[in-house]
This record gives C-alpha cells, structure tokens and sequence, in this order.
DNA sequence: CATTTACACTAGCGCTTGCTTGGTTAGCCT
DNA sequence: AGGCTAACCAAGCAAGCGCTAGTGTAAATG
C-alpha cells in the first residue's frame, strides 16, 4: 500500500504530527485530527505511514538523529580543552531543546507508548548520545574541572538540562549560551583553578 | 451518587490506579482495566469516583501531599545548617521518589492530561513545594555553599532529582542518602571554601 | 422493626477509535 | 499516446470507549 520513503512531503508531515503529539498527547491525537492538520482526510495518511506508531516512531527518531548530529557537530567546532567541549555539549542540548522542542517534548513525555520494536531501535540511537556525554564529563573529571561519579554526574546533568523544556522561556533573561554557562558555573570547581 | 469522602477503601483504588496508570499511561488505562485491577465491575467504580479524571486528580494530589508533609518533617528534624537542610531536602526527595514511586511518575507524566480545573488545584500545592525548595537554596547560597541564581539552581536540581525515576534502581549501589550527598557533592564548593 | 446508607452488580447507550477498502486524479517517463 | 505511480478521497467496519440507569443486598441507624 504504502512506502517507508523520505519524502520532504512526509517530512512537513512528521513536523505537523510532532506539534499536535505535544499539544494533545500521543493517546489523544485521533488520525482525523492528524489528516486534518496536515490537509488532508484520514484515509490518505496511511498512504504515509504504516500505522499511528510509526508516526511516533518517527517524530522521535528525527529529533534524537538532530540531537547527535548538533552535539558532533558542536564537539568539532571546538577546541581540545575540557571546559570548552562541556559549554558545547550543554549548549548544543539546549539549542536542539529549542529547535526541535516538539519533537523532543514528544520524546520525553511519550516514549513509553512506543512498541517494543520502536523502543530498542530508539534506544540505541539515544544510548549513542549519553555515551557521547559520559565521555565529555569524563574527560572534564580528569581535568578536575568538576567533582564526582562519571555516570552519576552525566544523569543528573542531562535531567537538569532536559527539565528545561518544563519551565525555559527563550524570549526570557537567558540565552542557551548563557545558561549553559550557569550550569557549568553551578557545577565547577571555583573559576580559578589551582596549576 | 456519590462521595468525595476519603475512605480507606478510597486509598487503596488510588494506589492501584497509579500503578496502572504508571504501566499503560492515563489515556490507555481503561475504567474497564481499573475496575478489574480493583476487584469490582467497571460500573461500581463511579461509586467512588465521579468520573476517571478524578482518578487522576486523586492519584497526583496524594504524591505531592505526601511530598510536602515528607519534607516539612525532614526539614523540622534538622539542626539549622544550611548544607544539613539542603541535603535533608534533597533525601526527601529521593525517598518520596521511591516510596510513592507511581505517584509521582503520575505526575512528572501525565500532568497534560488533567482538567483544566484540576491542573489549577494541584499547581498550588506543587508550588508550594518548589518554593520550600527555593528557600532552602536560597540559604545555601547565602552560605557560599552553591554559586548561582536561586531559581535557576532550585530547576537544575529539581530537574537532575525527578530525572531519577528513569534510571534510578533503589537495589544498585546507592542509598538515597548517598544519592543526595553525591548531588550536593557535585554541586558545592570544594569542602574547604576560602574564608 | 423500618429506613437509610454504602457498595456492588447487570446491561447497554451513544459515540469515537484506528484502520481498510475500492476507486479517482495528476504528473511523469518512454 | 499509453502506462505507471504517488497522492488523495469517500465510506464504513469492528472494536472499544466513558459513563448511566436501574437493581440487589448487607450492615448501620432511627
């Protein structure tokens, strides 16, 4: 019936799903609701895609595919030192927050209706980018930069940073540059660091 | 028809349900399924209930009352430091986190699903709270023992606390006595701050 | 003893759900 | 010109949904 293309057309319709799953809840956004949206009647959609799950799948996988590729991309443009590897890292997760916030509101908050297929290959997708944290932290523990369990230390920063999309205004005082800097200056040892 | 009376027999249908609406989600959760869960036929339950969103009022507005009176107690049982207080909120958190586990998975969860009569009703008490929470960082950082902005600080650790539910195992290696040190251990100054 | 109350049951109404079916249209390739 | 295909539509099915109405019953209450 239908193909697993990559269509632009299916692109601008994930986006138009990301935003309604955010708006009502996954359970709660009816097909009808979804075609309507997207202009077109609810029979066509799953010209698009196989079922509703695939929809989720979709959004997900698209906002974690943006979400490692930005955090690559930001480790690159950067220099060697650790302080400046972590300010990229913390940035480029919150910018991504900002950029593709539906997609990861839908992440966060609907992941559990996921069927198992879905999960475990999401799963290693997400798994990629913590390990791309835990390395990063690890490195700023060696520098002595900050203090702490390199596993522990990654999960309480990536649940801090994700509690934003609860309460970040990006019309607010703070920029995601600047507050990842207040993160970071949260978490350090003193600016000034004993030679 | 019915009460909104706060019976024994009341409690234990919301335990189940936050169990239930734990497993499946809220929107998939059936009164069918709660019923049966319940040991009753799905008729009766609107003897208890007026209707399934008060399920989900009840079930959040137990967890948050119960996070609250925890940490008034934890705070009351608390020599006057600042860092005694904050680790002792911080242990609160933790322990509340795993003792009315379902509960606040609830209602880190499914908070989008509550009317809008109820979101209102429960945000107060949950400010509430928060607001301890910012009085207690507020100290600290009137101690020197944390740097940064009070609210700021007060979400980066609310949001590294309530990421635990995700990957929190209360059989690992760490108590939530130990948890919370970790935190604060991670945040702070270094235990010798400059006088 | 008569009445009320609390709790549970059976039966089902009216509606919505995800998804299927069978068919049409417009544009592209040869 | 003829054929192929991606994209769409109208109509509707079977299942499941929240919730109601009306009834039964055992214990508490007057």
């Amino acid at each position: 019936m239908n193909v697993v293309n990559n269509s632009p057309r299916r692109r601008e319709l994930i986006r138009v799903a990301a935003q309604l799953f955010v708006q009502e809840g996954f359970d709660r956004t009816t097909v009808r609701m979804l075609a309507q949206e997207m202009g077109i009647k609810s029979g066509s959609l799953f010209h698009h895609f196989r079922d509703k799950q695939e929809i989720l799948c979709a959004v997900i996988e698209e906002g974690t595919h943006n979400a490692l590729s930005i955090a690559h991309e930001a480790l690159a443009q950067c220099d060697g030192g650790a302080e400046a590897r972590l300010h990229a890292m913390a940035r480029a997760h919150l910018e991504t927050l900002l950029t593709d916030r539906n997609a990861h509101v839908v992440a966060l908050y609907e992941w559990r209706r996921l069927d198992e297929a879905s999960r475990d290959h999401l799963g290693h997708l997400r798994d990629a980018y913590e390990q791309l944290w835990q390395e990063v932290i690890g490195d700023a523990l060696e520098a002595g930069l900050i203090r702490g369990d390199k596993f522990l230390v990654s999960r309480f920063v990536l649940g801090a940073l994700n509690w934003t999309v609860r309460w970040y205004d990006p019309a607010g005082a703070y920029s995601p540059d600047a507050l990842a800097s207040e993160l970071i200056g949260m978490l350090g040892a003193p600016a000034a660091t004993p030679a």
